[in-house]
DNA sequence: AAATAACATTGACAACCTTCTATATGTCGT
DNA sequence: ACGACATATAGAAGGTTGTCAATGTTATTT
């Protein structure tokens, strides 16, 4: 329910790396581990992205165990196309 | 019907100023001029700005005389939506 | 044709972003 | 408690962004 900075939500997305994981997220959630295998980027970096994604309130996270498990926050997605949505009317 | 470059889109929506100008245009289409009045910024900046807005295809551009007229391509924007909703289902 | 108005372009600078290596923290199995 | 694994944080290097002042361009008006 905490309002959304959508400046900071655009921003998010505003990255080939952090948009192609929020599409691999759209098919069900995954550990870091597993997001990492289809990128050509260290532990770190990844780690950075998903920083900025959970900031942004568009990604959430849990620990399971050693795993880290990202899932899409889907209110936050849906809010953002109703912000669009209003724009073309 | 040119392809969308959704990161360059997402980059032109990341910012404040751009993001106020794409909600003014929401309500029509405005000249340069009228645009600069509700900012603190000079003109040169807003030109920058449009600029990005203009290349993310968010928004097209007319010249009328010495004016040159916003406004917003709501085809870009719906599906900018698409894409997002795609996302979430 | 010269002055004015609207807008774009250039060049400079500070702030921010993305990436890496190195290191730290947290968790599990032995 | 130790080793191995998963993830986070810190610091540094290089690239990108947003802003301005100065200048250029295009259209209008006198």
């Amino acid at each position: 329910m905490g309002n959304i900075d959508y400046v900071l939500v655009f921003k998010a997305l505003a990255d080939e790396t952090r948009l192609e994981i929020i599409k691999m997220l759209s098919k069900g959630e995954l550990c870091a581990c597993k997001l990492l295998e289809n990128f050509n980027i260290t532990q770190p970096t990844l780690s950075y992205h998903m920083k900025i994604l959970c900031d942004s309130k568009l990604v959430e996270n849990r620990r399971d165990g050693a795993w880290m498990i990202y899932s899409l926050n889907k209110e936050s997605l849906r809010n953002v196309g109703d912000l669009l949505n209003n724009f073309i009317k």
